[in-house]
DNA sequence: CGCTACGTTGAGAACAATCAACCCCGGTGG
DNA sequence: CCACCGGGGTTGATTGTTCTCAACGTAGCG
């Protein structure tokens, strides 16, 4: 097949069991496809393409024809919003187990990039939507996705708007961890794979802000950096009152 | 049948039509219900109870067992979360049509009051729940609804996470301008039954820098304050620019 | 006719942004 | 082998937007 985005390669299928690379997915308990019957799951994967995006590499933009739904299975990637003069708000991070492309729309609302290499499932929207339409149980937990979407989405909110900066940063190493831990992969000390920019713009704050609010944290003994962007939480208590504001 | 909330009371079934209210209701088609069969529908209303709830009253707590999902039919309601030393974050304004209780929590996530006095449709969740998973349509249409509610929020965390006071306020006037729109109520001047409190709980802002930035608009002739907390909007194009980060 | 909630305006303080310098590390090429 | 380079991270000095504290104005209502 051909390469038709930048950085975008088709990938060979991975762990593949005998011609069912679905049967055999480490992420599928955690994916929009867990409760796909044998056969149903069969017809999703004949409409999937498994592709990687090296980091930070695009994987689609913004108002671009919103062509392909996926699923992340390997590596993390970002979704962002920008304003007119270049400032930009990371709307999340999506790692193994999640999925791109919520909203029902015909046109992205946000783009999105690989923070590190990164392996998704890619499915025509259009192919996707039959399915769905055809398979209740991936409509249901379609529907169950986009809540927990959305109620991240409000926490989110309240960190934006009403939250300091320390308060941020708090609750942004207490969601990876948990986050990290759901996936079951090592949540203490956890894995920061985007840089002080992303975080930032994550949060509402700068770069220097973060890195600051860092710096504080560690001076106090609530938190102490490891080698290869991990982070040790020595005191979750302290973190927990913090990110709620007491 | 008793009153077992302050501010909340049973109301007298409005513009009732022979035993079918649901068939005769105006803000229908805006609905989460707008897609069922004659019969459905018949099976819904049997669920559900109209409710009244005045300026301010709760309609549900954060915290509380979510005992019901309601549909907004008259009025406005806030959403909101809460941080330990009270500091606010509303996370949305429900009119006319909107549904609250998107998330499928067991437990509500947000607390709701009515900011002016509000009619509701109210649905016990397990029984609206057996009516979701008997009619598709009901399903099909939530999940839009949920999907849309997403979109909304991630708007709302580019606004609370990177645009400046004046932007924020610009935004918010062009977005209730186009729900109001999309009501088919007057859309310009745009009527805000809020307080300035909620307008900065809800844009991450002070009453206060709210206040200034309405007064700032109104001195260079964007807008322009009119009788019954209505705003004129003078210049769109200047508030659209604005909103955008331009 | 006051009371109270809401709104506006002013002055000063605070938190985070901006501007700037420097460090560290990995990669590259002479 | 080491000098150079560049991206990411940290820290410092200063600025600025928004918050805080305060006073006052206004409108609705008992």
């Amino acid at each position: 097949m051909s390469c038709l985005h930048q950085g975008l390669r088709d990938a060979q299928p991975s762990r593949a069991v005998l011609g069912s690379p679905c049967g055999a997915c480490a992420v599928r308990p955690l994916s929009f496809c867990s409760d796909l019957t044998i056969e149903e799951l069969a017809d999703l994967e004949r409409i999937a393409t498994k592709i990687t995006v090296n980091a930070s590499a695009p994987i689609f933009d913004e108002g671009e024809p919103a062509a392909h739904r996926y699923n992340v299975t390997n590596g993390c990637a970002r979704i962002y919003k920008l304003l007119g003069d270049g400032r930009r708000q990371i709307i999340g991070f999506l790692f193994p187990g999640d999925f791109l492309g919520l909203a029902n729309e015909e046109i992205y609302a946000y783009g999105a990039e690989a923070v590190a290499n990164c392996d998704l499932c890619r499915f025509p929207r259009r192919k996707l939507e039959d399915l769905v339409s055809r398979f209740p149980s991936l409509k249901t937990r379609l529907y169950g996705v986009a809540s927990n979407e959305l109620a991240i989405a409000q926490d989110q909110l309240l960190l934006l708007g009403r939250k300091r900066a320390k308060e941020k940063v708090a609750t942004m190493l207490l969601m990876f961890s948990k986050r990290a831990e759901r996936r079951s992969t090592p949540d203490n000390p956890v894995f920061l794979p985007m840089t002080r920019e992303d975080m930032g713009d994550y949060l509402g704050l700068t770069t220097e802000t973060v890195s600051r609010t860092i710096t504080q944290l560690k001076t106090k003994g609530v938190i102490r950096l490891e080698a290869g962007n991990k982070v040790r939480l020595l005191d979750i208590d302290a973190l927990v009152a913090m990110s709620e504001g007491f």
